[in-house]
DNA sequence: GCGTATTAGTTGATTTTGTAACTAACAAGA
DNA sequence: TCTTGTTAGTTACAAAATCAACTAATACGC
């Protein structure tokens, strides 16, 4: 018997599965902060990373975040907007610009980092400890992280 | 000690970390559409479920995929623009159209898929046959097949 | 048959992302 | 100090995704 590329299912592909997963997932969490705040997925992030490693820089934020500069620059502008976040430049170095959540931040960020710790309890619920483990680290290692 | 949300970390979000790891994998994969026939994700999936569970409709390819008409619509009509796939309406329901793939299309399948699976390969040769075989179904299960 | 509801697929308008070019601030060597 | 180079961040324009409205074909109840 001849072996064809027929033979090949996208559903054992791990780019394909990876990214059907994340599609779910995100999905689900979505409402979170789409619904009560109003925010995209990159603003979510952009905040999140703010308000657990802040006062940091967009900079900063890009490097640990992994998101380009130009989304990064875009939530910033959309966050501040929605006063969840300010700015302050340093004054020993003026390109360089401080970001901190204001006190609306803050309670958002504390509000959705909950609701992710929750979601993400629920979801991991369905598998058993090793299984988790298992998973976190090769996502991990596939994250590049 | 009191427990506060700033004891989260995105890293152990399941979401993020999926989002990071299908983004990282899929870019990795990306030149093998990309710049050997000039495909977006979309139609390489497309083309690839064409191959695959071909002949097929759109609507079929959607309900595979799971991606929105819209865009498979326009990922037939850029593989069909290309000369990699070719529609005849159905007459016993002139709604439908079955799509099958070119010649050359075949050829950018088999291809493709057999860059696919060598991609796997390699990427899961990172992990032993048990973890695999979890981060497998766990990705499965949180995909939703 | 006739009006209404569904279904397959397309198109257009709006939003979001990605790419590249840009500004402003600083650094460092001639 | 003047040129050149680098860095933080923004903006402009092109590519792509999303959502809603649309067309054409069929089905179904009367």
């Amino acid at each position: 018997m001849v072996t064809h590329s027929s033979d090949f299912d996208l559903r054992s592909f791990s780019p394909y599965l990876l990214n059907m997963a994340a599609e779910q997932t995100s999905l689900a969490f979505q409402p979170n902060y789409k619904n009560r705040y109003g925010m995209l997925r990159t603003e979510w992030r952009v905040l999140f990373h703010v308000g657990r490693y802040g006062p940091i820089t967009s900079k900063g934020v890009c490097a640990r975040a992994r998101i380009h500069k130009t989304k990064v620059s875009r939530a910033v502008a959309a966050l501040e907007q929605k006063r969840f976040l300010k700015r302050q430049t340093v004054e020993e170095d003026r390109r360089n610009e401080m970001l901190s959540l204001t006190t609306a931040g803050h309670a958002a960020f504390q509000d959705l980092s909950k609701a992710a710790k929750d979601f993400d309890t629920k979801l991991m619920a369905e598998f058993d400890p090793e299984e988790r483990a298992v998973l976190l680290r090769c996502l991990e290692r596939l994250a590049g992280i």
